[in-house]
DNA sequence: GAAAATTGATTGTTCATTCAATCAATTTTT
DNA sequence: AAAAATTGATTGAATGAACAATCAATTTTC
C-alpha cells in the first residue's frame, strides 16, 4: 500500500523524534539521531519534513493534537456531571497516557523553546487557552450549581492548569520522588477546599495519608 | 585590580548567556552569540569557562543560588510568624525579581535539558527539594499551632510548589494575559482554602466557600 | 617591561541539507 | 502471465555552513 506510507514514515518520524528529545534533550536532538532512532537512512527526515524546524513544528502539534483530543474525550465519556467531568480531566492529565517522562519532557523542551520560537509558542498558547476555556465553562457549571457566587470560574480554573503543569514538572525533576497518585490527590484536594461539598466525596479535603515531615 | 576582573568577567559572561538563552533559545544559544552579547571577543567564554557545557553549569549554578538566597532572605526578614514567612516566600516567588520573563525562561530551557544532563537534574532537583523542605517545616509551623492535625504538610508543600512553577509557565505561554498580582492571589487562594483562618486576613479569598443552598 | 587579559584567526568537527543512484512496487505492454 | 517500463521510496555520499575549542599575537595593567 504506497498510498499510506507517507503517513506511515511521518508518524514513524514523530515518534523518532519525541524519542530522541526525551532522552537526549533538545540539544542533541539530531537528524541522524532521529533517523537512527527510527531505523531509516538520514536523509530520510528531509524527504519527508522539508527542515528541521518543520520536523518539530509537525511533532509539537501531533502532541497537542494528542493531548487535546485524550482531555476533549475524557470530558465527553464522563457525563453531564460537571464534577465528574473536573475529575475526569485530573484523572486524564496525570494518568499514565499524559503524564509520563517520555511526553512531559519533550513539552517543557518547547516551553522552553517557546520563548524564542514564535510558532511554537502560538502553539502551546492556543492549546493553553482551550483548556483554560473547557475548564472554566465546567468550573462555571459547579459554581452556578452549588450555590457558590462568590468564586472566580477563571480564577479557580488558572489554578488548577497551574497546580497540573507544576506537578508535571515535578515529575521531570524529581522522577523518583514523583507519585501518580499522589499528584491526583493534590489536584483533588485543591478542588475539595474549594468546592467541599463536592469533592469531599471524591477524596477527603486537604488532609491526606500521613507522610514524614 | 587585576584580582577582582576574574570574578567580574564570570559574571558578565554569566548575565550574557541568561540574557542570550532567554532572547534566543537555548538552541541558538552559542559561545559567540554570548561574547556578543557581553561586548567581548568570542574566544574569551573558553578562556573563563573551559568548556560550553561548564558555562551553562555554572549559569545554572549562579540562578540557583541567586533564587535560594533570594528567597532564605524574604523568610528571614518575614520574623517568627510561619503565615508571614510562607506569604513572604509566596511575594518572592511571583514578585518581579524572580518572576520575570528572562529569569523563567532560562530556568525553563534547563529543566527541559535536565532530563538528559545528570548535571542539570541533580541541581534543579536539590533546589527543589530545599525549597519543599523550608515551606514543609514552615506549614508543619501553622499546622501544629493551627491545630489542623489531619493536614499533610508535605502534600500541601508540594502543592504550593506545583503552583508557583505552574504560574511561572503561565508566564511563558501567555504572557500577555499574565499578571503577578492574580498569580499570587491564586496561591494565596490556595492556602486560604487549607488554612481558611490563617490566610483569610491576608487578602480575601477569590474563592470563598459557601455552602450549597 | 613582565605578567595578565584579551583578541580574532584557525582548526577540526558536527550538522542540516541536497541529490544522484539504487531499489522495490506497480503498471503497461506483448 | 511474463517481460518491460514506469513510478515512487529510500539510501548514503557530498557540500557547505556553523560551531566549539585552540592558540599565537596583541593590548592592557601594574
Amino acid at each position: 500500500m504506497r498510498s499510506d506510507i507517507k503517513h506511515l514514515r511521518r508518524e514513524q518520524l514523530i515518534e523518532a523524534t519525541i524519542d530522541t528529545i526525551a532522552r537526549y534533550g533538545f540539544r542533541k536532538t539530531t537528524l541522524s539521531q532521529v533517523a537512527k532512532q527510527a531505523k531509516l537512512s538520514q536523509g530520510i527526515v528531509s524527504f519527508y519534513f522539508k527542515t528541521k524546524d518543520g520536523l518539530l513544528l509537525e511533532t509539537l502539534e501531533f502532541l497537542a493534537e494528542e493531548y487535546e483530543a485524550s482531555w476533549r474525550r475524557a470530558v465527553a465519556l464522563s457525563g453531564p456531571d460537571p464534577v465528574a467531568a473536573l475529575d475526569a480531566i485530573i484523572e486524564t492529565d496525570l494518568g499514565h497516557e499524559v503524564c509520563n517522562r517520555r511526553k512531559v519532557s519533550v513539552w517543557v523542551a518547547f516551553w522552553g523553546e517557546s520563548q524564542s520560537q514564535p510558532q511554537f509558542r502560538r502553539l502551546c498558547s492556543k492549546l493553553s487557552d482551550d483548556y483554560l476555556a473547557q475548564t472554566r465553562e465546567i468550573i462555571s457549571r459547579i459554581i452556578d450549581r452549588g450555590g457558590y457566587q462568590r468564586h472566580d470560574a477563571d480564577a479557580i480554573a488558572h489554578g488548577l492548569n497551574a497546580m497540573v503543569n507544576g506537578l508535571w514538572l515535578d515529575l521531570m525533576i524529581d522522577p523518583k520522588h514523583f507519585n501518580r497518585e499522589a499528584a491526583k490527590r493534590a489536584c483533588r484536594n485543591y478542588l475539595a477546599s474549594v468546592f467541599p461539598a463536592e469533592f469531599a466525596a471524591i477524596g477527603p479535603p486537604v488532609a491526606a495519608p500521613r507522610r514524614a515531615g
